[in-house]
DNA sequence: CTATTATTGTACCATACGGTACTGAAATAT
DNA sequence: ATATTTCAGTACCGTATGGTACAATAATAG
């Protein structure tokens, strides 16, 4: 527990947590440009003014929505490579999440913001080039460890493959987002991640 | 020549062609919503009336610079297909032709149209999927062609390579617009077609 | 010259946007 | 009780947007 000393003023009641889920799920679902800020403030149930002195502005609740979205979609993914299981394996896991009905919306909130970077906030935009630093890296050393195992492809070089993965696993997650049928998806995915699995 | 003919009213000095030539330009740099109507017409010179009486609107604009691109840059590609060279050697042609500088702008307008799919106009948004649809299929013949000359792998179904192609030149058509150095794209795009030629 | 037809663009409309002053409310401190 | 501190949201600001009415213009027809 934290200190449950009684602060000062007026006690706040806006909840932060609330908002940032809220308004990162409403950029899942409906894209990160379609919706002006009165109409997420509407969606969120907050005040403008509320808004603006908890996160400065629309920047500011992008950056904390990817910030959710990052710990609570992403970072999983992550825990899982780092188990290193079967390189195989772990792709079909990826691959199976990628292209499969959820309750979550299809696609994925990350992905839709690297594809619209030129319309993003310096917050955001700054957070998403550090964010698919990252995920290369992640990827690239994902990669590497199963190479040194020999699971995949000792041709390919760690870093080409990081982003190869990436590329791949955006392109994927795109075309769910588009609604594109999974089982066309998946087996795009098959043949382009080919090239690293064989000998 | 056409009919001479003298028209009744005052005559019309809007252009359209160029019009329409500024307005496909402009989307290629700027992007497809990055610019409002008002902004589009200070551009490309037009006045909005003037605009609304030729398009009908931004939907109609767009569909007749999506038209304009694609007689310009789109056809010229499927005309070098259609001439059946050695498939790695098109294949070759295209990827140059994606991953180089040139004079115009980076990456491909009808790749951004269809990354912003859920913020066209109907009409535009009909447009991009038919010529979609025509892409793939422009694809999945020539490798099917190539198939049949035994120059690719026997084993990728033509419907599926013609889908993989369109995917894979798109991502690299995005990720040029998206100022990802070159090299490593092609070095991505060589990654991703090696499934297609190999044995 | 006058009427007719067709095209032009200014000037305007209602609406929505991002952004903020400012008043009121809800707590503690004295 | 009164002052003080903090948070809340209404109500407003200037600006830009998509869209159009309408008067001016430039040609031909009679």
């Amino acid at each position: 527990m934290a200190a449950p000393k009684k602060p000062r003023g007026r006690p706040k009641t806006l909840n932060r947590h609330d908002i940032v889920a809220a308004a990162a799920a409403t950029y899942w679902r409906e894209g990160v440009h379609g919706l002006s800020l009165n109409e997420m403030c509407r969606r969120v149930e907050v005040s403008k003014p509320g808004l603006y002195r908890e996160f400065g502005g629309e920047d500011g609740l992008m950056v904390a929505a990817l910030d959710h979205y990052w710990d609570r979609v992403i970072s999983p993914v992550f825990v899982l490579l780092a188990q290193d299981r079967p390189f195989a394996e772990s792709l079909a896991g990826i691959l199976q999440w990628a292209t499969t009905e959820r309750d979550d919306p299809p696609g994925c909130l990350f992905a839709t913001m690297r594809s619209a970077t030129s319309r993003l906030g310096p917050a955001t935009a700054a957070r998403v080039a550090a964010r698919r630093e990252e995920m290369r890296t992640v990827y690239g050393d994902w990669y590497r460890r199963a190479r040194e195992r020999g699971e995949v492809n000792a041709d390919v070089a760690p870093e080409l493959a990081g982003r190869y993965i990436d590329t791949q696993l955006r392109s994927v997650l795109v075309q769910m987002a588009a609604g594109e049928p999974p089982g066309w998806v998946r087996a795009q995915a098959h043949l382009a991640f080919q090239v690293l699995t064989m000998a």
